[in-house]
DNA sequence: ACGGTTTTGTAAATCGTTTTTTCGGGACGA
DNA sequence: TCGTCCCGAAAAAACGATTTACAAAACCGT
């Protein structure tokens, strides 16, 4: 419609002021006459001006955009911590830039750079694997990051993610006191170092409680592919009395074999998800889940873009969030024919 | 780490030509000399040169942008569209910029407003209401849209969107082919227009078939409101023979209330859900649900508004998606002495 | 009243690219 | 051989905001 976009000269001319003087009222970087930017704001308002952030940014060199690269945004918790970043950000004026690398590293790579390419203020990024080899591109554009989830304790950069040990810890400690010594860990996928964190809190969960450690069964990252390895699993060893699942897939997967083969549940099989979804509560047995506090991610995560791109200079954090266990009723104590009916741990 | 991002010039120099060659070289707008444009790539490569897409987009006055603005970004429907739509993005050199209106209207105009100041090459939007007012401030500023999902005939925009009515009929179909003439449908909030033409769809299919309107049940647009709404309807009216949810929120209450209330899939109550999602076949009884395209739509979406950025001046076109329906387990004929045992229609 | 300091707004430089214009040399025709 | 045309590359202008440098005016104390 209209063909020419407003500029600052335009209000400029309209107030009777240089195009300076009507940066300065926007932006407040230099004190001016409160009639004259009050004329200034009014011809503003007039032509219904947008300062155009491409010269802006041209001129400061800092956009005040976020860019964040996930690996798979149809993974509910990778989205929910986009939108846990974006609420954080939106008051701020901030923009946030999404991109997926679909789990792979050379689409990593080349998300990464095109993004860059927009001189954004900070980084969010969920590497799609452990050795996050993009960094040094990032170092290079010498942009402030976050590396959130999978990496823990990069020792150059802030990291913000779950306390998986303890995540582990508290799924193994909730089955061995409910009598469980014969667990399957449902695991997505062992390269990842958060899962094998997991595996790690689940392991010396029930060494200390003098048991051989649990049967860890690498189930694949998307949803088919657990569904099939677990199935295949059950048909081909004897059951666990409980099924510990480390990711929001593996516990669908593990859903589909018991139901598939119409397992019970808590009986003779328990179940604990990882993540909580609506889906997990509206069943007529309910899950038990390992909660991730997605919304205190998204907060850590921008509170600490935030304090970098504002200078804070101090060494790299690693923030580490605490899972919460919501307990339902898809555990319970295994059958008498099944469980070894000692006390609990 | 580098203090300096190189820029054209450092490449220029490099390679011994001036900076507009470079930037011929790159951008193949004039054609140059093989041997000077391979020095140059040559260059580049070696500086590991990225154009500043903030100084391109001042000189262009257009960004490779695309901003893309829905509801709620927990949602997953939403999140599927954006992900579609970032897929069909990716190899075209186009960035994604993204915000949530959070179902607010005050919100979905200063979100807008934000993101146009990136002048973006075009825009995707999930209105959050019907009389999608913030539509004027997008034709000011001359960007190519694209209206998805919620308003369907937009006289003045490019709409894609599902077949709302057919998805309606559809499902009625199935339950009334099954026998069912006691249908409550779990709509979220009518004031949505996608939402009343599936309501339309089905009325008009009871209609033909000689029934009397179904019962429409408001329940609202989250999870907990939808569940809490139909346990209290449910306490309260003779139970239907079958629930028909309109939207995968509903879908998710339509299960909690049922849960929570000990009452059996298919029967005594069938149950229609909306969105295909992986936890709606992992039980065990699986969904039946009305699956909406939504790489299809996020397809289309692009398709379409590529097509207006490229210069396309066709009128307005309104692309409507088939939704199919997926059988399974969760629909069944009522029994006897709930459904009038009469055939099919 | 005067010199000096502090405001207050303007003019101009700047950011890094794209695009238009200019320029120089080689090819071609007469 | 001279003039013209053409081509490829360099030079320069432009994009729109911010910011520095600067000029003018106002203000201060002595």
């Amino acid at each position: 419609m209209s063909d020419k976009p407003i500029s600052i000269r335009d209000v400029a001319e309209r107030a009777g002021v240089s195009p300076g003087t009507v940066s300065n009222v926007m932006n407040g970087s230099k004190p001016v006459n409160p009639a004259l930017a009050e004329r200034v704001r009014q011809a503003a308002r007039e032509l219904g001006y947008q300062a155009d952030r491409a010269a802006a940014l041209l001129r400061t060199g800092k956009a005040r955009i976020i860019a964040v690269l996930v690996p798979d945004l149809d993974n509910p918790f990778f989205t929910s911590v986009v939108s846990a970043v974006e609420t954080s950000l939106r008051d701020q004026g901030y923009e946030l830039i999404v991109a997926s690398s679909n789990g792979d590293e050379a689409t990593e790579h080349s998300r990464l750079a095109a993004m860059l390419a927009w001189r954004p203020a900070g980084l969010v990024v969920i590497p799609c694997s452990d050795d996050f080899s993009a960094r040094a591109r990032i170092g290079q554009a010498g942009v402030p990051y976050v590396i959130a989830d999978r990496i823990t304790r990069e020792p150059t950069a802030d990291t913000v993610s779950v306390d998986n040990e303890d995540a582990g810890r508290i799924g193994a400690r909730h089955l061995l006191e409910l009598g469980h010594r014969n667990i399957l860990v449902a695991a997505s996928v062992l390269t990842l170092g958060n899962i094998r964190e997991r595996c790690a809190g689940i392991g010396a969960t029930l060494e200390r409680a003098g048991l051989p450690p649990p049967v860890i069964l690498e189930s694949g990252g998307h949803f088919e592919l657990a569904a099939t390895r677990l199935s295949q699993w059950l048909d081909t060893n004897r059951w666990p009395t409980a099924i510990l699942a480390l990711t929001n897939f593996t516990t669908l997967g593990a859903l589909a074999a018991l139901a598939e083969r119409q397992i019970g549940i808590p009986r003779p099989i328990s179940l604990i998800g990882f993540d909580d979804y609506a889906w997990m509560r509206a069943r007529a047995t309910p899950l038990t889940a390992i909660r991730q506090p997605v919304t205190e991610i998204g907060e850590a995560i921008w509170a600490r873009l935030k304090a970098r791109i504002d200078g804070d200079a101090s060494p790299p954090a690693h923030i580490q969030l605490k899972c919460s266990l919501e307990i339902r009723a898809s555990t319970a104590a295994p059958s008498v024919e099944d469980g070894i009916s000692t006390g609990a741990a």
